[in-house]
DNA sequence: GTCTATAACTAGATAGAC
DNA sequence: GTCTATCTAGTTATAGAC
Protein backbone atom coordinates (compact mmCIF):
# COMPACT_ATOMS: atom_id res chain seq x y z
CA UNK A 1 0.00 0.00 0.00
CA UNK A 2 1.95 3.01 -1.18
CA UNK A 3 1.21 6.41 -0.22
CA UNK A 4 0.39 7.59 -3.66
CA UNK A 5 -2.21 4.23 -3.63
CA UNK A 6 -3.57 5.58 -0.02
CA UNK A 7 -4.01 9.33 -1.35
CA UNK A 8 -6.13 7.67 -4.35
CA UNK A 9 -8.45 5.43 -2.17
CA UNK A 10 -9.02 8.36 0.55
CA UNK A 11 -10.09 10.81 -2.28
CA UNK A 12 -12.27 8.71 -4.40
CA UNK A 13 -14.51 8.25 -1.42
CA UNK A 14 -14.30 11.64 -0.20
CA UNK A 15 -15.34 13.44 -3.36
CA UNK A 16 -18.06 10.70 -4.34
CA UNK A 17 -19.33 11.81 -1.16
CA UNK A 18 -18.92 15.61 -0.73
CA UNK A 19 -17.92 16.99 -4.11
CA UNK A 20 -14.45 18.10 -5.48
CA UNK A 21 -14.82 21.35 -3.99
CA UNK A 22 -16.27 20.49 -0.97
CA UNK A 23 -13.50 18.10 -0.19
CA UNK A 24 -9.96 19.60 1.25
CA UNK A 25 -6.55 18.04 0.94
CA UNK A 26 -6.69 18.22 4.56
CA UNK A 27 -9.35 15.85 4.82
CA UNK A 28 -7.78 13.59 2.16
CA UNK A 29 -4.78 13.05 4.09
CA UNK A 30 -5.93 12.67 6.97
CA UNK A 31 -8.32 10.04 5.99
CA UNK A 32 -5.41 8.18 3.87
CA UNK A 33 -3.38 8.84 7.23
CA UNK A 34 -0.52 10.65 4.63
CA UNK A 35 1.51 14.20 5.26
CA UNK A 36 -0.43 16.70 3.66
CA UNK A 37 2.53 17.44 1.48
CA UNK A 38 2.16 14.39 -0.06
CA UNK A 39 -0.60 14.94 -2.37
CA UNK A 40 0.88 18.23 -4.02
CA UNK A 41 4.68 15.81 -4.13
CA UNK A 42 2.85 12.72 -5.62
CA UNK A 43 -0.02 14.43 -7.97
CA UNK A 44 1.47 17.95 -8.36
CA UNK A 45 -1.90 19.84 -7.83
CA UNK A 46 -5.57 19.03 -6.64
CA UNK A 47 -6.91 19.25 -10.12
CA UNK A 48 -4.11 16.42 -11.49
CA UNK A 49 -5.78 14.28 -8.22
CA UNK A 50 -9.19 14.27 -9.64
CA UNK A 51 -8.01 13.79 -12.80
CA UNK A 52 -5.95 10.45 -11.55
CA UNK A 53 -8.47 9.26 -9.30
CA UNK A 54 -10.86 9.63 -12.59
CA UNK A 55 -8.25 7.86 -15.16
CA UNK A 56 -8.14 4.78 -12.76
CA UNK A 57 -11.51 4.32 -13.17
CA UNK A 58 -11.76 4.81 -16.47
CA UNK A 59 -9.00 2.87 -17.73
CA UNK A 60 -10.31 0.09 -15.86
CA UNK A 61 -14.21 0.34 -17.43
CA UNK A 62 -13.47 1.57 -21.43
CA UNK A 63 -11.83 -1.71 -23.02
CA UNK A 64 -14.66 -3.52 -21.42
CA UNK A 65 -17.22 -1.19 -22.35
CA UNK A 66 -15.75 -0.38 -25.61
CA UNK A 67 -16.24 -4.25 -26.33
CA UNK A 68 -19.24 -4.63 -25.58
CA UNK A 69 -20.93 -1.82 -27.61
CA UNK A 70 -18.62 -2.86 -30.77
CA UNK A 71 -20.60 -6.59 -30.41
CA UNK A 72 -23.32 -5.13 -30.46
CA UNK A 73 -22.91 -2.43 -33.55
CA UNK A 74 -21.04 -5.64 -35.57
CA UNK A 75 -24.04 -8.39 -34.91
CA UNK A 76 -26.87 -8.63 -37.74
CA UNK A 77 -29.74 -9.09 -36.12
CA UNK A 78 -30.88 -5.32 -34.86
CA UNK A 79 -30.48 -5.07 -30.88
CA UNK A 80 -33.62 -3.42 -28.49
CA UNK A 81 -32.63 -0.36 -26.53
CA UNK A 82 -32.35 -2.39 -23.69
CA UNK A 83 -30.11 -4.55 -24.78
CA UNK A 84 -27.86 -1.82 -25.67
CA UNK A 85 -27.75 -0.03 -22.47
CA UNK A 86 -27.67 -3.23 -20.60
CA UNK A 87 -24.28 -3.58 -22.38
CA UNK A 88 -23.66 -0.95 -19.23
CA UNK A 89 -24.02 -3.51 -16.58
CA UNK A 90 -21.28 -5.44 -16.97
CA UNK A 91 -18.28 -3.35 -17.51
CA UNK A 92 -19.81 -1.11 -14.46
CA UNK A 93 -20.62 -3.97 -12.35
CA UNK A 94 -16.82 -5.79 -12.44
CA UNK A 95 -15.52 -2.54 -11.16
CA UNK A 96 -16.98 -3.53 -7.71
CA UNK A 97 -13.79 -6.60 -8.46
CA UNK A 98 -11.22 -3.88 -9.39
CA UNK A 99 -12.30 -2.27 -6.14
CA UNK A 100 -14.53 -2.61 -2.96
CA UNK A 101 -17.70 -0.01 -3.92
CA UNK A 102 -16.35 0.58 -7.26
CA UNK A 103 -19.08 1.05 -9.21
CA UNK A 104 -21.00 3.01 -6.43
CA UNK A 105 -17.93 5.37 -6.47
CA UNK A 106 -16.75 5.76 -10.13
CA UNK A 107 -20.63 6.60 -11.16
CA UNK A 108 -21.24 9.26 -8.31
CA UNK A 109 -17.62 10.81 -9.36
CA UNK A 110 -19.14 11.26 -12.49
CA UNK A 111 -21.93 12.77 -11.24
CA UNK A 112 -19.86 15.16 -9.33
CA UNK A 113 -17.96 15.86 -12.67
CA UNK A 114 -20.76 17.29 -14.20
CA UNK A 115 -21.99 19.61 -11.43
CA UNK A 116 -19.07 20.88 -10.23
CA UNK A 117 -15.38 21.94 -11.42
CA UNK A 118 -17.32 24.14 -14.55
CA UNK A 119 -17.26 21.27 -16.93
CA UNK A 120 -13.60 20.58 -16.46
CA UNK A 121 -13.98 17.25 -16.12
CA UNK A 122 -16.47 16.80 -18.70
CA UNK A 123 -14.00 18.00 -21.05
CA UNK A 124 -11.19 15.84 -19.82
CA UNK A 125 -13.61 12.57 -20.63
CA UNK A 126 -14.99 13.51 -23.47
CA UNK A 127 -11.36 14.16 -25.28
CA UNK A 128 -9.73 11.13 -23.91
CA UNK A 129 -12.02 8.65 -24.38
CA UNK A 130 -14.22 9.17 -27.26
CA UNK A 131 -14.29 5.84 -29.09
CA UNK A 132 -16.48 4.89 -26.35
CA UNK A 133 -19.08 7.40 -27.12
CA UNK A 134 -18.85 7.20 -30.43
CA UNK A 135 -19.52 3.13 -30.56
CA UNK A 136 -22.05 3.92 -28.30
CA UNK A 137 -24.11 6.23 -30.40
CA UNK A 138 -23.69 3.78 -33.20
CA UNK A 139 -25.32 0.95 -31.17
CA UNK A 140 -28.38 3.41 -30.25
CA UNK A 141 -28.74 4.38 -33.88
CA UNK A 142 -28.31 0.70 -34.99
CA UNK A 143 -31.47 0.34 -32.34
CA UNK A 144 -33.77 2.92 -33.54
CA UNK A 145 -32.41 4.46 -36.88
CA UNK A 146 -35.51 6.75 -37.12
CA UNK A 147 -34.50 8.84 -34.66
CA UNK A 148 -33.41 12.04 -35.91
CA UNK A 149 -29.37 12.67 -34.59
CA UNK A 150 -30.51 16.15 -32.99
CA UNK A 151 -33.43 13.93 -31.48
CA UNK A 152 -30.79 11.65 -30.44
CA UNK A 153 -28.55 13.89 -29.31
CA UNK A 154 -31.29 15.76 -27.11
CA UNK A 155 -32.21 11.84 -25.53
CA UNK A 156 -28.72 10.89 -24.88
CA UNK A 157 -27.98 14.17 -23.11
CA UNK A 158 -31.20 13.17 -21.04
CA UNK A 159 -30.03 9.94 -20.15
CA UNK A 160 -26.77 10.77 -18.97
CA UNK A 161 -28.24 12.98 -16.74
CA UNK A 162 -30.78 10.22 -15.52
CA UNK A 163 -27.65 8.12 -14.84
CA UNK A 164 -25.24 11.38 -13.37
CA UNK A 165 -28.06 12.90 -10.69
CA UNK A 166 -29.71 8.84 -9.60
CA UNK A 167 -25.89 8.10 -9.02
CA UNK A 168 -24.58 10.83 -7.04
CA UNK A 169 -27.38 10.98 -4.52
CA UNK A 170 -28.04 6.89 -4.89
CA UNK A 171 -26.89 6.75 -1.55
CA UNK A 172 -29.65 8.66 -0.37
CA UNK A 173 -32.34 7.14 -2.30
CA UNK A 174 -31.19 3.32 -1.38
CA UNK A 175 -31.78 4.69 2.32
CA UNK A 176 -35.43 5.75 1.61
CA UNK A 177 -35.66 2.33 -0.17
CA UNK A 178 -34.94 1.29 2.96
CA UNK A 179 -37.06 2.80 5.05
CA UNK A 180 -40.36 3.31 3.00
CA UNK A 181 -40.19 0.02 1.38
CA UNK A 182 -38.25 -2.46 3.37
CA UNK A 183 -35.99 -3.45 0.32
CA UNK A 184 -32.24 -3.54 0.49
CA UNK A 185 -31.61 -2.54 -3.18
CA UNK A 186 -27.62 -2.16 -4.19
CA UNK A 187 -26.21 -0.29 -6.89
CA UNK A 188 -26.66 -3.32 -9.04
CA UNK A 189 -30.33 -3.12 -8.11
CA UNK A 190 -30.16 0.54 -8.63
CA UNK A 191 -28.84 0.30 -12.30
CA UNK A 192 -31.50 -3.13 -13.15
CA UNK A 193 -34.30 -0.26 -12.18
CA UNK A 194 -33.07 2.59 -14.27
CA UNK A 195 -32.36 0.55 -17.89
CA UNK A 196 -36.50 0.54 -18.71
CA UNK A 197 -36.72 3.72 -17.95
CA UNK A 198 -33.75 5.53 -20.28
CA UNK A 199 -34.41 2.60 -23.02
CA UNK A 200 -37.81 3.73 -23.23
CA UNK A 201 -37.30 7.57 -23.07
CA UNK A 202 -34.86 7.23 -25.62
CA UNK A 203 -37.03 5.47 -27.67
CA UNK A 204 -40.57 7.38 -26.98
CA UNK A 205 -42.38 8.01 -30.19
CA UNK A 206 -41.01 11.19 -32.24
CA UNK A 207 -43.35 13.79 -31.89
CA UNK B 1 -34.43 48.54 -6.23
CA UNK B 2 -33.11 47.89 -2.05
CA UNK B 3 -30.42 46.41 -1.62
CA UNK B 4 -31.89 43.16 -0.32
CA UNK B 5 -33.37 42.31 -3.66
CA UNK B 6 -29.91 43.84 -5.17
CA UNK B 7 -28.10 41.00 -3.39
CA UNK B 8 -30.57 38.17 -4.21
CA UNK B 9 -30.84 38.74 -8.14
CA UNK B 10 -26.47 38.58 -7.84
CA UNK B 11 -26.85 35.35 -6.02
CA UNK B 12 -29.18 33.78 -7.77
CA UNK B 13 -27.57 34.12 -11.34
CA UNK B 14 -24.13 33.58 -9.43
CA UNK B 15 -25.53 30.57 -7.50
CA UNK B 16 -26.94 28.91 -10.79
CA UNK B 17 -24.07 29.54 -12.75
CA UNK B 18 -21.26 28.31 -10.08
CA UNK B 19 -23.51 26.31 -7.55
CA UNK B 20 -23.69 27.16 -4.16
CA UNK B 21 -20.20 26.00 -2.57
CA UNK B 22 -18.21 27.41 -5.99
CA UNK B 23 -20.04 31.24 -5.03
CA UNK B 24 -18.44 33.55 -2.37
CA UNK B 25 -20.26 36.32 -0.45
CA UNK B 26 -17.55 38.60 -1.75
CA UNK B 27 -18.32 37.65 -5.37
CA UNK B 28 -22.12 38.40 -4.53
CA UNK B 29 -21.70 41.85 -3.10
CA UNK B 30 -19.02 43.07 -5.58
CA UNK B 31 -21.88 41.86 -8.40
CA UNK B 32 -24.52 43.70 -6.33
CA UNK B 33 -22.49 46.45 -5.91
CA UNK B 34 -23.25 46.42 -2.03
CA UNK B 35 -21.10 46.01 0.69
CA UNK B 36 -19.46 42.40 1.98
CA UNK B 37 -21.31 42.90 5.57
CA UNK B 38 -24.95 43.50 3.60
CA UNK B 39 -25.67 40.01 3.31
CA UNK B 40 -24.75 39.34 6.92
CA UNK B 41 -27.14 42.11 8.17
CA UNK B 42 -29.98 40.81 5.62
CA UNK B 43 -30.12 37.67 5.81
CA UNK B 44 -27.94 36.34 8.71
CA UNK B 45 -26.06 33.76 6.81
CA UNK B 46 -24.99 32.49 3.72
CA UNK B 47 -26.98 29.36 3.95
CA UNK B 48 -30.06 31.96 4.64
CA UNK B 49 -29.36 33.87 1.70
CA UNK B 50 -29.95 30.76 -0.09
CA UNK B 51 -32.50 29.64 1.20
CA UNK B 52 -34.31 32.94 0.91
CA UNK B 53 -33.35 32.43 -3.34
CA UNK B 54 -35.11 29.29 -3.98
CA UNK B 55 -37.82 30.43 -1.40
CA UNK B 56 -38.69 33.77 -4.19
CA UNK B 57 -39.16 31.24 -6.92
CA UNK B 58 -40.80 28.62 -5.07
CA UNK B 59 -43.68 31.06 -3.52
CA UNK B 60 -44.07 32.06 -7.17
CA UNK B 61 -44.34 28.88 -8.80
CA UNK B 62 -46.02 26.49 -6.25
CA UNK B 63 -49.51 27.66 -6.28
CA UNK B 64 -50.14 27.85 -10.02
CA UNK B 65 -47.87 24.37 -10.38
CA UNK B 66 -50.10 23.24 -7.93
CA UNK B 67 -53.20 24.21 -8.65
CA UNK B 68 -52.74 22.52 -12.93
CA UNK B 69 -51.98 19.31 -10.89
CA UNK B 70 -55.24 19.37 -8.61
CA UNK B 71 -57.29 19.89 -11.90
CA UNK B 72 -55.35 16.92 -13.43
CA UNK B 73 -56.44 15.23 -10.05
CA UNK B 74 -60.32 16.57 -9.98
CA UNK B 75 -60.80 15.55 -13.59
CA UNK B 76 -62.71 11.99 -14.39
CA UNK B 77 -60.67 11.51 -17.80
CA UNK B 78 -57.45 9.35 -17.51
CA UNK B 79 -54.82 11.66 -18.08
CA UNK B 80 -51.84 10.34 -20.14
CA UNK B 81 -48.46 11.01 -18.56
CA UNK B 82 -47.67 12.91 -21.49
CA UNK B 83 -50.69 15.35 -19.84
CA UNK B 84 -49.03 15.09 -16.54
CA UNK B 85 -45.68 16.24 -17.48
CA UNK B 86 -47.36 19.15 -19.28
CA UNK B 87 -48.95 20.78 -16.55
CA UNK B 88 -45.44 22.02 -15.96
CA UNK B 89 -45.44 24.04 -18.72
CA UNK B 90 -46.83 26.28 -18.07
CA UNK B 91 -45.99 27.29 -14.42
CA UNK B 92 -42.56 26.76 -15.34
CA UNK B 93 -42.68 29.54 -18.37
CA UNK B 94 -44.92 31.84 -15.95
CA UNK B 95 -41.41 32.31 -14.32
CA UNK B 96 -39.94 33.92 -17.12
CA UNK B 97 -42.68 37.07 -16.65
CA UNK B 98 -41.89 37.33 -12.97
CA UNK B 99 -38.36 37.63 -13.57
CA UNK B 100 -35.36 37.68 -16.93
CA UNK B 101 -34.55 34.40 -17.35
CA UNK B 102 -36.88 32.95 -14.63
CA UNK B 103 -37.38 29.44 -15.85
CA UNK B 104 -33.87 28.73 -16.58
CA UNK B 105 -32.13 29.99 -13.47
CA UNK B 106 -34.64 28.07 -11.15
CA UNK B 107 -33.96 25.32 -12.91
CA UNK B 108 -31.06 25.12 -12.66
CA UNK B 109 -30.55 26.58 -9.12
CA UNK B 110 -32.67 23.22 -8.11
CA UNK B 111 -30.21 21.12 -9.89
CA UNK B 112 -27.59 23.11 -7.63
CA UNK B 113 -29.37 22.49 -4.65
CA UNK B 114 -29.81 18.22 -5.58
CA UNK B 115 -25.99 18.07 -5.59
CA UNK B 116 -24.42 21.04 -3.94
CA UNK B 117 -25.16 21.40 0.02
CA UNK B 118 -25.26 17.66 0.98
CA UNK B 119 -29.12 17.38 0.69
CA UNK B 120 -29.96 20.36 2.80
CA UNK B 121 -31.57 22.32 0.22
CA UNK B 122 -33.74 19.21 -0.95
CA UNK B 123 -34.81 18.75 2.97
CA UNK B 124 -35.72 22.37 2.89
CA UNK B 125 -38.46 22.25 -0.61
CA UNK B 126 -39.78 18.68 0.23
CA UNK B 127 -40.81 19.54 3.99
CA UNK B 128 -41.85 23.45 2.69
CA UNK B 129 -43.53 23.02 0.01
CA UNK B 130 -45.06 19.53 0.53
CA UNK B 131 -48.54 19.71 -1.03
CA UNK B 132 -46.83 20.16 -5.24
CA UNK B 133 -45.22 16.81 -4.37
CA UNK B 134 -48.12 14.90 -2.79
CA UNK B 135 -50.58 16.11 -5.80
CA UNK B 136 -48.01 14.92 -8.58
CA UNK B 137 -47.93 11.44 -7.42
CA UNK B 138 -51.62 11.41 -7.04
CA UNK B 139 -51.46 12.59 -10.97
CA UNK B 140 -49.34 10.08 -11.89
CA UNK B 141 -50.89 7.64 -10.07
CA UNK B 142 -54.22 8.25 -12.03
CA UNK B 143 -52.48 8.08 -15.16
CA UNK B 144 -50.62 4.83 -14.81
CA UNK B 145 -52.50 2.70 -11.75
CA UNK B 146 -50.50 -0.05 -12.19
CA UNK B 147 -47.50 1.57 -11.40
CA UNK B 148 -46.46 0.11 -7.76
CA UNK B 149 -45.73 2.97 -4.87
CA UNK B 150 -42.15 1.76 -5.00
CA UNK B 151 -41.59 1.88 -8.86
CA UNK B 152 -42.95 5.33 -9.15
CA UNK B 153 -40.63 6.57 -6.35
CA UNK B 154 -37.93 5.18 -8.42
CA UNK B 155 -39.36 6.63 -11.43
CA UNK B 156 -39.79 9.94 -9.98
CA UNK B 157 -36.18 10.40 -9.00
CA UNK B 158 -35.12 9.71 -12.59
CA UNK B 159 -37.61 11.95 -13.90
CA UNK B 160 -36.30 14.94 -11.59
CA UNK B 161 -32.44 13.64 -12.45
CA UNK B 162 -33.47 13.95 -16.09
CA UNK B 163 -34.51 17.70 -15.37
CA UNK B 164 -32.31 18.70 -12.95
CA UNK B 165 -29.47 17.57 -15.16
CA UNK B 166 -30.86 18.95 -18.22
CA UNK B 167 -31.42 22.52 -16.78
CA UNK B 168 -27.81 22.82 -14.97
CA UNK B 169 -26.49 22.35 -18.28
CA UNK B 170 -28.94 23.95 -20.60
CA UNK B 171 -26.77 26.67 -21.61
CA UNK B 172 -24.28 24.09 -23.24
CA UNK B 173 -26.80 22.04 -24.54
CA UNK B 174 -28.50 24.88 -26.12
CA UNK B 175 -24.88 25.73 -27.72
CA UNK B 176 -24.59 22.67 -29.19
CA UNK B 177 -27.68 22.76 -30.78
CA UNK B 178 -27.03 26.03 -32.36
CA UNK B 179 -23.77 24.97 -33.40
CA UNK B 180 -24.50 21.09 -34.43
CA UNK B 181 -27.88 21.49 -35.86
CA UNK B 182 -28.31 25.36 -36.62
CA UNK B 183 -31.24 25.50 -34.21
CA UNK B 184 -32.46 28.55 -31.74
CA UNK B 185 -33.70 26.64 -29.34
CA UNK B 186 -35.00 28.26 -25.78
CA UNK B 187 -35.69 27.29 -22.81
CA UNK B 188 -39.25 25.95 -23.53
CA UNK B 189 -37.88 24.49 -26.50
CA UNK B 190 -36.11 21.96 -23.93
CA UNK B 191 -38.91 21.53 -22.09
CA UNK B 192 -41.14 20.42 -24.89
CA UNK B 193 -38.07 18.03 -25.84
CA UNK B 194 -37.84 16.86 -22.64
CA UNK B 195 -41.64 15.76 -22.16
CA UNK B 196 -41.72 12.59 -24.03
CA UNK B 197 -38.78 11.30 -22.91
CA UNK B 198 -39.73 11.72 -19.02
CA UNK B 199 -43.51 10.47 -20.17
CA UNK B 200 -42.15 7.53 -21.98
CA UNK B 201 -39.70 6.74 -18.96
CA UNK B 202 -42.25 6.60 -16.23
CA UNK B 203 -44.54 4.98 -18.36
CA UNK B 204 -41.90 2.07 -19.26
CA UNK B 205 -43.54 -1.18 -19.24
CA UNK B 206 -42.88 -3.20 -15.59
CA UNK B 207 -40.77 -5.68 -15.49
C1' DG C 1 10.08 9.98 0.02
C1' DT C 2 8.38 11.93 4.07
C1' DC C 3 8.10 15.27 7.40
C1' DT C 4 7.42 20.13 9.86
C1' DA C 5 6.65 24.68 9.38
C1' DT C 6 4.87 28.22 7.16
C1' DA C 7 3.74 31.21 3.26
C1' DA C 8 0.11 33.26 0.72
C1' DC C 9 -4.43 33.46 0.20
C1' DT C 10 -9.56 33.04 0.67
C1' DA C 11 -13.61 31.97 3.24
C1' DG C 12 -17.74 33.52 6.35
C1' DA C 13 -18.84 36.34 10.05
C1' DT C 14 -18.79 40.46 13.26
C1' DA C 15 -17.62 44.76 16.10
C1' DG C 16 -18.10 49.31 16.08
C1' DA C 17 -17.90 53.98 13.76
C1' DC C 18 -20.98 56.75 11.11
C1' DG D 1 -28.81 50.66 7.06
C1' DT D 2 -24.25 51.01 5.51
C1' DC D 3 -19.53 51.26 5.97
C1' DT D 4 -14.39 49.92 7.29
C1' DA D 5 -11.53 47.06 9.57
C1' DT D 6 -10.64 42.95 11.43
C1' DC D 7 -11.14 38.18 13.43
C1' DT D 8 -11.03 33.33 13.08
C1' DA D 9 -10.65 29.54 10.54
C1' DG D 10 -10.19 27.46 6.58
C1' DT D 11 -7.83 26.66 1.93
C1' DT D 12 -3.76 25.14 -1.53
C1' DA D 13 0.88 25.04 -2.10
C1' DT D 14 5.90 25.09 -1.03
C1' DA D 15 10.61 25.51 1.20
C1' DG D 16 13.78 23.08 3.53
C1' DA D 17 15.25 19.72 7.31
C1' DC D 18 15.75 14.81 7.77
Amino acid sequence: MTTKNKILDAAEKLFADKGFNGTSLREITSQAEVNLAAVNYHFGSKKELIKAVMSRYMNELSPRLESALITICNEEKQPTLVEVFSAFVEPLLALNQFKENGTSNFLQLLGRGYTDSQGFLRWFLTTRYPVVIDSFITAVHKAYPELSTEEMFWRLHFTMGTIVFTMSSSDALMDIAKNDFNKNIDIAGVIKQVIPYVAAGVGAPIR
